[in-house]
DNA sequence: CGACTTTGACCTGCGC
DNA sequence: GCGCAGGTCAAAGTCG
């Protein structure tokens, strides 16, 4: 297959439906049949499967942080606070903001069959129902939560400073800290390549490394919606599961979510067609990177979260954005702020890890490059780093062509 | 022209 | 202290 068809192939994926698996851990068995449901699916229901900013006229992150700390606040026995191993958080996917605990949990349980989600994983592992794009959402509410604990009902949503940028408090930034991130905050979200998502956050790749011991390279991105976000994203692919990504989130955003689902990036190359794919209020949208950074007033305050060392929190969302979300532990609690991101990524992201062909068969096809070490060599270009893949606003009479091309 | 990807080089943390 | 491996930078090239 070329570069291109993969692509394509990427691309026609990153518009169908995203399918997680509730992958519990990487310990994980095989491969729960996925739980297809199509990102168009997901968005219908009022706005659940985490769009909430697709559905909800958004003009700031303030409101969806809002409702989506509705979320995790009625979870009282979400014990997870920095200091605890586990938590249990579940969350609406497609739930209305409002809704309960109850609520959210039984739908998702009915919905998603995720119930065993809910559970807290036996090890020290976190499970958190939480659906698409929000599983991360989620997961910062519910650090956010824990931030706020005490003294502080401070209403993160409240009134943005006027700081344009990054609370102080995640403000680390500090130019090319390499603290070694295995020891920085992170979410650890495996996903299934069918999995599609929903990343509403801009990435733009900034490198790939060949991983020791693990025949697929791991890309690196950090966000492209405002220049001073520091956020993150790894992807690499499970070499258990082949058909499993793993997503690691570090960083946190400084900006506003963007309601609509990488939206400009602030790419020429993603043309926003006539027709988006995706919903009314962008005007809101994410930025371009002015406006992004200018309503980081939602910054809340997040998390550090979990400090076991060893114990990964392990954030089962039931969420196809991130079945299964790992707050790796850290050491760094303080500076390290956990920004959960959209949860999901684009299939054209995860698929990119590797080509695979269509009928599901990895092809290893990734440039490789070799930084230092172990090196291997990855026939192929990152499929998904190609123009347009990542950002993932195709306007439909192009992604007709491209499922055309792929004969979808 | 601006934003993106690619990729070799460089930097840093960590284990021995 | 050394070497490995992971993470990031930044120049070069591409694309719309």
């Amino acid at each position: 297959m070329t570069h291109e068809d993969w692509d394509l192939f990427a691309i026609v994926r990153s518009c169908k439906a995203a399918t997680f698996t509730a992958t519990t851990n990487t310990e994980t068995p095989p491969t729960p049949a996925p739980n297809t449901t199509s990102c168009l699916d997901l968005s219908q229901e009022n706005g659940s499967f985490s769009f909430p900013n697709l559905v909800q006229p958004t003009t700031n992150g303030f409101q969806e942080l809002q409702h989506q700390q509705l979320v995790i606040n009625f979870n009282p026995t979400n014990t997870t606070s920095t200091t605890s191993s586990t938590s249990t958080i579940t969350s609406g996917l497609g739930i209305n903001p409002n809704s309960t605990f109850s609520e959210v949990a039984g739908f998702i349980g009915q919905q998603q069959g995720y119930h065993h989600h809910l559970l807290p994983a036996p090890t020290n592992h976190t499970s958190i129902g939480t659906p698409t794009t929000t599983g991360f959402d989620r997961f910062q509410h519910h650090q956010q939560q824990q931030l706020q604990s005490p003294e502080q009902n401070q209403p993160p949503l409240q009134a943005p400073q006027t700081s344009p940028i990054l609370s102080p408090t995640t403000q680390p930034q500090t130019p090319r800290s390499r603290k070694r991130k295995s020891h920085q905050k992170k979410m650890v979200c495996h996903v299934t390549a069918d999995n599609l998502s929903s990343d509403l956050w801009a990435w733009r790749k900034y490198g790939q490394k060949p991983i020791k011991g693990s025949p697929y390279p791991r890309n690196y991105y950090r966000c492209s919606s405002c220049k001073g976000c520091v956020a993150r994203k790894q992807v690499e692919r499970s070499t258990t599961e082949p058909n499993t990504f793993i997503v690691t989130y570090t960083g946190d955003h400084k900006h506003a979510k963007p309601v609509q689902r990488n939206s400009l990036a602030g790419s020429t190359r993603t043309k926003p067609s006539t027709t988006r794919l995706s919903e009314p209020n962008e005007s809101v949208t994410c930025p371009k990177r002015e406006n992004a950074c200018s309503s980081n007033s939602e910054l809340s305050p997040m998390l550090s979260v979990s400090d076991t060392p060893k114990n990964e929190e392990t954030v089962s969302a039931g969420e196809p954005d991130c079945p299964d979300m790992e707050i790796e532990p850290s050491e760094n609690d303080d500076d390290d702020v956990l920004i959960p991101n959209t949860g999901a990524m684009s299939d054209a992201v995860l698929l990119g890890l590797t080509n695979v062909d269509r009928d599901g068969v990895s092809t290893l096809g990734i440039d490789q490059k070799n930084t230092s070490g172990s090196c291997q060599s990855y026939p192929e270009p990152d499929p998904f780093s190609k123009p347009g893949l990542y950002s993932s606003a195709l306007g439909p009479a192009k992604l007709a062509d491209l499922l055309d091309d792929c004969n979808l």
